[in-house]
DNA sequence: AAGTGGTCTAGACCACCTG
DNA sequence: AGGTGGTCTAGACCACTTA
């Protein structure tokens, strides 16, 4: 197909007209994420190999090659050697919590356990709706959630989901649960996080803040607002959580 | 040199050893590595060209290409297509601040200032010491600063320097430079941040703090401390900020 | 042995920038 | 026009996994 393709990529036959006029391997990328997001194939599961893609595409391996780079750059697909290149998901035992930036100031390191004090579908607040970018009037999913380290609390995360693509999620369900929340979110609900802002600030414990966490009115506590993002750059989640940095730490590497 | 090549790769001429029995690519990586901790091209200059390094170094263009790929996604180069390759540097207008993630939470952005409060030559206290890798008895340079939104106080650095790679840093160098310090940093002294490291907790405000921030004791503040690093993951500077987040918040990424 | 991703090459052409 | 990085191809071989 070489002539055909350099001269106008993606031109005829054998592709839909994506924007076109973007590098072949671009085009190829948005062709894989919109499988992703279709859910051709599922978190966990692998895609198929390069070079059948490189067949099904009508291009050389080596573009497909790059498109799943950049993806597995992303964290969108992770590569095994031998084996094949899976969908990324947060199921996976090494990386659980891919989100969750705390860390004990000691690394003993022991996980953490999860409390959920409440679970109930309502309409959005404003600030909530504005985030997610719902239609007003429109139902979100609330929780509310406690994360223990050793017992003592030292998360409290406050959860607002688009209520359309979380139907039936209920206390029932979470508290029946092993795993990370989003790991749930993906066998259940076919909602993927693949990725999220974060606002960070500080700011003093309130009545009912400093009884969850058991500290003092007033202790400083770290406020994270975090959007969550599933494919096409779609809100699904807000988050605001409140940290007790006293014994852990939000860390971040800048390069 | 394909086949000699392919046999052994880096193998006789030409090339130093290196730890060989890498892909070929990550021991070009490598050498460019070497080659900018050793200041053969200086920050903001442009390194040679990719085919005229795939001479030097004896391999394909596309070899050389996947090594200056990697050290571009790490920030130490930066392509610009039909100029050349350049070697990173925090000088850039656009990318000014690249390590400081605070940002107003309307999006009026107008800059800091920048005051000065202290610069002094000091022995290096002893967790200073530790983070740093120095040994005992070494020197710092130890400079506390303000930076100011709209006249504001906003942000209140601690910084430490390794004292003997900043000899001759002094106040009046400081504060007669636009600009921001890490750029002053590669001119003046050849030094390099490549990367670093956070850890961040919500504190309470001290007299001294409360003071300088303009706040009352005991507000809530952002402790942002920094460790940064040059080539070689060598440490050069411990950073503690306390950011006052009542009209400003850091910003994260999570992917 | 066969299949997968990973490395390397050589050569063509495109897009952008500078003299 | 000539140089630079950017894209694409085709084919060879390596390293790892599974059966």
């Amino acid at each position: 197909m070489s002539e055909a393709a350099l001269a106008a990529p993606m031109s005829s036959s054998a592709l839909p007209a994506t924007p076109s006029f973007l590098p072949l391997y671009q085009q190829i990328k948005a062709l894989l994420m919109r499988s992703l997001q279709a859910g051709e194939w599922r978190a966990g599961e692998v895609i198929p190999s390069e070079v059948e893609l490189a067949a099904r595409f009508k291009v050389s391996q080596g573009t497909v090659r790059k498109a799943i780079d950049e993806l597995a750059t992303e964290n969108l697909l992770v590569r095994r050697q031998g084996k094949g290149t899976f969908v990324a998901t947060h199921a996976e035992e090494k990386i659980q919590y891919r989100f969750l930036r705390l860390t004990p100031d000691d690394a003993t390191s022991a996980g953490m356990q999860r409390r959920l004090l409440d679970c109930r579908r309502m309409r959005a607040p404003a600030d909530v709706l504005r985030a997610l970018e719902m239609k007003s009037g429109e139902a979100v999913v609330e929780l509310r959630r406690l994360l223990l380290a050793e017992g003592r609390p030292v998360v409290l995360d406050d959860i607002w989901l688009h209520g359309a693509l979380f139907k039936g999620l209920s206390a029932e369900k979470l508290a029946g649960y092993r795993g990370p929340m989003y790991s749930l979110f993906e066998t259940e609900f076919g909602v993927r996080m693949i990725r999220a802002e974060e606002k960070i600030r500080s700011v003093a414990a309130g009545a009912d803040e400093a009884a969850l966490l058991a500290v003092p009115v007033g202790t400083p506590l770290l406020s994270v607002e975090r959007l969550s993002f599933t494919y096409g750059d779609k809100p699904v989640e807000l988050r605001r959580g409140l940290y007790n940095t006293a014994h852990h730490h939000y860390r971040n590497v800048l390069s």
